[in-house]
DNA sequence: TATCGGTCGATACACTGTATCGCTCAACCC
DNA sequence: GGGTTGAGCGATACAGTGTATCGACCGATA
C-alpha cells in the first residue's frame, strides 16, 4: 500500500508526539537549510529528540520520507489565474518559486512518481483551468510545460549553487570561469561555441526562464483555436 | 627474527594498469546494470581489481566520478542535421537516446554544470548549426529544448522505472494504480483531473515527447523570420 | 490481576566516502 | 654508484548512512 493512503498510526500520548507533519517539516527545515544530503534519518530524529527507529512507524523507507516532503512542497504550488496560457505561466512561475525556497526540490522534482494529495490538488487546479481546450492538446500541453519547467528549474538551481560555492555574483562567476574556458576555448576546437558564448546575449535568470517558457506557450497557443 | 626465517614478502601483484577512461567505463557498466546506487568506489576499484583508495590518484572525489560518467554519456550524443529545427530535433532525440540506453543519466543531467570536452562538443555541432539565427533567439532556444529535454527525459525514465519495478507493461501499470487512483478519484476532491485522466489521450512515450518537443520547437519558430 | 499485542529505543550490520600513513620502488643528484 | 627523495600504492581507520533485529516496556483487554 502507498504512503499517500496507508493511515498513520494511532496518536500515542506518550514521550515525544509525533506526526508525518512533524516529520516533514523537520526534514524539510533539514534540507532547506544545508541541503539534501544533510537529510539523514538519524539528524531528523534528533531533532525531533527522538530515535531513529521511531521513524518506521511513519514510513517505510526514506524514499518515502522524500516522496511526502516533494509533495507538501507542491501544498506551495498553487497556478491560479484565467484561461489555459494564464494558468500555465502561473503553474511555471509557482514551482520555479518553491525551487528558489526549497533549492532541493529541484534535485526531486521529475524523479519520483508523484501521487501525493498536493501534488494531486495542484493538478486538478491545473486540469480544471483549461476548460474548453480540447483534451487532445491540453494533456501534453501540460506534461510539455511540465517538462520544461523541471528542466530550466534544475538548471537556475544548478547555476546558483555554482556561483554561491565559489561566493561570486553571476557576472564573476562567468569571470572565474574565464580562465578554463579561454583555455579551451584557444584550443580552436569549439569555435562556435566560443563566439555564442562571446557575442550571445546575456540574460539574466528571471529573462531565460520567461523566454523560454514563452516559446513552450506559444508552441501550445498555435494548436488551439480561438 | 633473522631474515632466513623470515618470510618472502608477498608475491607483488603489479599494479593493474588504471585510466580515467577504465574507471569511467567500469562505473558506467555498473550503473547500466543496476542503477546509480549500484556505483561506489569501491565496487568500481574491484571491478578494476585495485584497492578504493586507488582511484583517487584519478579523481578528487565520486562527484568527479560521476561527471566523467555524464560526460561519457555526451560522447554518444552527436546532433545532426540541416537547419536549426533539424539540429535540435536531432539534439532532443540523441539525448533522450542516452538515456534510455544509460537510465542514470536522467539522474543526473541537469544537476551539475557540465563543462567535459564531449559536452563542449556536442554544444560546438549544436551552436555552429544554428548559424544565421540570430543569437539573441538562438541562445534561449537552445535553452529552452535543453531545459525541455531533461525534464521529459526524467519523467520518461521515471515512468518505465515505476512500470518495471512492478513487472507490469504500461497497460497494466495504469490499471494496478487504478485501486489508488479509484478510490482517491472517489473521494470527489479531483474532479477535473479524474475526467482528464478517463477521458484524455493515452499518448506512447515516443509520441508524448514529439509532440512536447514539437511545442518548443514551434514556439522558437515564430521568432525566427523566414 | 494476568496476559497479550503493539510500540519503543538500543544494538548491530553492512556499507558508504574519504583521511591518514607507512611502505615500496624508481629516478635523481652528489 | 650509493644515498636520498618523492610519488604511487594499499591497509587501516573513521564517521556516517539506512535499516533489521530484538528485548523491554506499557496500556488495554480478558
Amino acid at each position: 500500500m502507498l504512503v499517500w493512503e496507508r493511515p498513520e498510526p494511532p496518536e500515542r500520548p506518550v514521550p515525544a508526539p509525533l506526526s508525518r507533519e512533524r516529520i516533514v517539516r523537520s526534514a524539510i527545515r533539514l534540507a532547506d537549510a544545508d541541503g539534501l544530503e544533510a537529510v539523514s534519518l538519524r539528524k531528523v530524529a534528533a531533532v525531533l529528540g527522538v530515535g531513529p527507529m521511531r521513524l518506521y512507524g511513519y514510513i517505510d523507507t526514506k524514499e518515502e520520507l522524500l516522496d511526502l516532503m516533494v509533495d507538501q512542497v507542491y501544498a506551495e504550488i498553487r497556478p491560479s489565474g484565467d484561461g489555459w496560457r494564464e494558468v500555465l505561466h502561473s503553474l511555471a512561475d509557482a514551482t520555479r518559486g518553491a525551487a528558489q525556497r526549497h533549492e532541493w526540490f529541484a534535485d526531486l522534482i521529475g524523479g519520483r512518481p508523484q501521487l501525493g494529495p498536493h501534488t494531486l490538488a495542484c493538478g486538478e487546479t491545473v486540469a480544471a483551468a483549461m476548460g474548453g481546450v480540447d483534451l487532445e492538446v491540453a494533456v501534453p500541453a501540460i506534461g510539455a510545460v511540465t517538462a520544461y519547467v523541471v528542466g530550466a528549474v534544475r538548471r537556475e538551481v544548478t547555476e546558483r549553487r555554482a556561483e554561491r560555492t565559489s561566493g561570486m555574483d553571476t557576472e564573476q562567476w562567468q569571470a572565474a570561469l574565464g580562465p578554463y574556458l579561454r583555455r579551451t576555448f584557444a584550443t580552436g576546437r569549439f569555435p562556435a561555441l566560443a563566439a555564442v558564448v562571446h557575442d550571445g546575449p546575456h540574460l539574466d535568470a528571471d529573462r531565460t526562464f520567461r523566454t523560454g517558457l514563452g516559446f513552450v506557450l506559444d508552441g501550445i497557443g498555435a494548436r488551439i483555436p480561438g
